[in-house]
DNA sequence: TAGACTGTTCGATGTGAACCGAACACTAGT
DNA sequence: ACTAGTGTTCGGTTCACATCGAACAGTCTA
């Protein structure tokens, strides 16, 4: 039985997104920051509040929801967090080496 | 000797181009068509009105100086006409593999 | 059940980018 | 010189998105 607040985290699957939307979410650098961080941690190890960025919960909040939108992030419910992981499996089967090519430049 | 046409034709060294702005660069669908034009076609064989695209020529100019900004295209003068290349290798070396996964997997 | 903590949603704002028409600049042929 | 063809620049409009504060919704503990 799933709670209410898990009901409303719908994901998508990286294999329906579109480039364009992809990109779009690749071309912001708080999500960049993010999705770095992600894949510099094991899976399921950081919630939502625990990422140093620039801006506040709320905009962090919506910056979550459009890398789910785009099929980069996972998220779970655990008690009041919400635990993320990085899609890059997934990722990487829709779009091959799109992920590596961004990660691996930045910091620049 | 330059013309004065030919002197404001300024180019950017894709060494020197962060990723914040190839990507911005790359996550437009116009600037995707023209790249994926030029990455079709040999070297200089297209000139900037030759591309099929859904906007006025003023908006395409804007859009080659986007590219041109962002070290993805190299242009040169022929005459009245502005031919075009793409700059696969140097752009490559500054980031590799993004323009393999940007452009192979479009039309999507 | 009260309070602390985490995250989402809402409404509003500011900024930047895509876009267009018109005017301009350069080239080449007549 | 005139004209046609190609491309840039300018001024202005529109629109999407990042951002914020405030209010709301769950979850856990005391």
């Amino acid at each position: 039985m799933s709670t209410a607040r898990a009901r409303s985290l719908t994901h998508e699957d990286p294999a329906g997104v579109d480039l364009q939307t992809a990109l779009e979410a690749l071309a912001d650098p708080v999500r960049r920051m993010i999705l770095q961080d992600l894949a510099a941690h094991d899976d399921w190890t950081r919630a939502c509040g625990t990422f140093d960025l620039p801006v506040t919960k709320a905009t962090r909040s919506h910056h979550f929801a459009v890398l789910r939108a785009a099929g980069l992030i996972e998220q779970r419910d655990d008690g009041p967090r919400r635990l993320n992981r990085i899609r890059r499996p997934e990722f990487d089967q829709a779009f091959p080496g799109l992920l590596a090519a961004v990660l691996d430049v930045s910091g620049r």
